[in-house]
DNA sequence: TCTGATTGATTGCATTTCGCTATTGAAATT
DNA sequence: AATTTCAATAGCGAAATGCAATCAATCAGA
């Protein structure tokens, strides 16, 4: 039964029989004979196919939420019963946004004082990927927005709140200033995120509250990109003051802070709500809890 | 897997392998290995044996209450995806405490004219009972007390609130007041519910808090036989006033109103905490929901 | 409209798993 | 010490699982 699910899961992600049944390692006519199989158990058609992969069927839809579930609750338990015998090891997996990278890092250090025996994967991901890898269970947690995407039934703990800082070159006149208002930004040539990011979303907002519109002349999906760009001189960014900090350190950078029209994004750890936690998420928490209070 | 944990839920219900092996329809040495095999592909050890049942391990503990859950879930999956293709059909179980069991004939008859197809089976248990079965999925729902004893992860919906009634012969002196309190009732042969049941404690403290010793003579753990003793001439019971109506009809006895020292108590459905609800409980909130406005 | 590529279903076969009966071995009970 | 109870083990046939090979339908491009 769990298997099949997990089969499920895997062609409606995938949207392809082939695919699917290559992300789980078995060949096709397994994973074929699987969906069949849990339709017949279930007497419903999950999936519209003919010679082609067709979608959800409305039961599908209902069954994969479903699915999700028992395969989530199915791995916690085992995950749980594991780290019963061997204490906290193994392997956790987190999708963190750009702009909280050096957190992940802080919060993984912490972790892996606590848990050394326990291996990460950190990916960079902008915040509506995290929440489709949170669902898909490709990840066990993110760190990302909380108080902005609409969250379903997560568990989340604050970390920190982004405040924005412009950073520009050591030379740039800008640099001279105590502080800078997003209105003061007009002209700059700005190097700022992909609008897929979350945090480029919000830099647009308070441009446009201040009644700017922003010229964007290099946009990345890392934030060490923008950096190296403003190194070069002719460009300037908008980064959180820690990311800032980060990737100035013995670089001729300056950082300023921006004030005004700041609406205040709290950014801390995601993760699919499952009533009891396993145990690594539990450990995760209480360490995200810490750096909050640092 | 989920039928491996539906093993490991009845042994640990029956604290006997061939008596789980009985209940779920298999031998004993298929349990047996089905046990070993749950044990062996978590690595860890389940329940304590040599040569016979000795409890469950820490983790057995801690499994059982994922097993639950797991198996719990699939059920539902199951039954949700069933009722897609039928509608509202197949079979749901209700245990109910002895007072409310007229509720739970107008709670199925109301259900019934909703959802024809569905067949019901309606257990008399006490509420501690009622609760156990919730958790071992032997019911699907229970009218118990919503309001006394610890309820865990429940779904509740309230239906109504007893209010104790004097039942006693028409020929009794009793009979012509129009109301009693509790101390009347001292001296009186009483004939009631076994101290196992949630009501028989309720109506000891009512009396105690009228400091009053009550002298059951006769106890039962059924209404219809309370009803019948009384119908006898020498004894007098008190029932909820529903109940005392329904088993007073037609014969010659009196029903009066006891005032004073009541603590009113909460009679309504409870069903395991599942999210999403199974359609088939959804249908049965929805109609308790209805009787309670009635 | 034809042709090659894609994609999922089907078939046949080897392997593994499953569940049964019969039996054994160890405690508990007498 | 003899008997009973209870779970584990052995052996065997049936069912399932998973693979490679193949097929059938559809799509894209000429």
């Amino acid at each position: 039964m769990i298997n099949k699910l997990e089969m499920f899961i895997a062609v409606a992600k995938e949207g392809h029989f082939g695919r699917a049944a290559e992300s789980l390692g078995v060949t096709q006519p397994t994973l074929s004979t699987g969906i069949k199989q849990l339709e017949e158990s279930l007497g419903v058609q999950l999936i519209f196919r003919g010679s082609r992969y067709g979608g959800l069927t409305p039961e599908g839809a209902r069954a994969l939420v479903w699915a999700r579930r028992l395969v989530g609750d199915a791995r916690a338990f085992r995950e749980e019963m594991r780290v019963s015998r061997h204490g906290l090891s193994g392997h956790l997996r987190l999708a963190v946004i750009p702009t909280a990278l050096t957190w992940a890092a802080k919060l993984s250090a912490r972790f892996a004082e606590a848990h050394p025996k326990v291996r990460f994967t950190i990916l960079s991901r902008n915040s509506s990927d995290i929440l489709k890898m949170l669902e898909n269970l490709e990840v066990d947690a993110g760190l990302s927005y909380l108080d902005n995407e609409p969250l379903g039934r997560m568990t989340t703990a604050p970390i920190y709140t982004e405040r924005y800082t412009l950073v520009c070159h050591a030379d740039n006149p800008l640099a001279l200033q105590s502080q800078v208002t997003w209105a003061d930004l007009a002209g700059e040539r700005l190097c700022l995120l992909t609008p897929d990011m979350q945090n480029r979303r919000i830099i647009n907002q308070c441009f446009m509250e201040a009644d700017v519109t922003p010229d964007a002349l290099v946009e990345a999906n890392s934030t060490l990109v923008l950096a190296a760009h403003v190194e070069q001189g002719g460009w300037v960014t908008i980064l959180p003051s820690d990311m800032a900090r980060f990737l100035s350190v013995g670089k001729r950078l300056a950082i300023v802070p921006i004030i005004g029209a700041h609406v205040e994004h709290i950014v801390g750890l995601v993760a699919p709500f499952r009533e009891p936690h396993t145990p690594v998420l539990d450990a995760l928490l209480t360490q995200a809890a810490g750096l909050n209070r640092a």
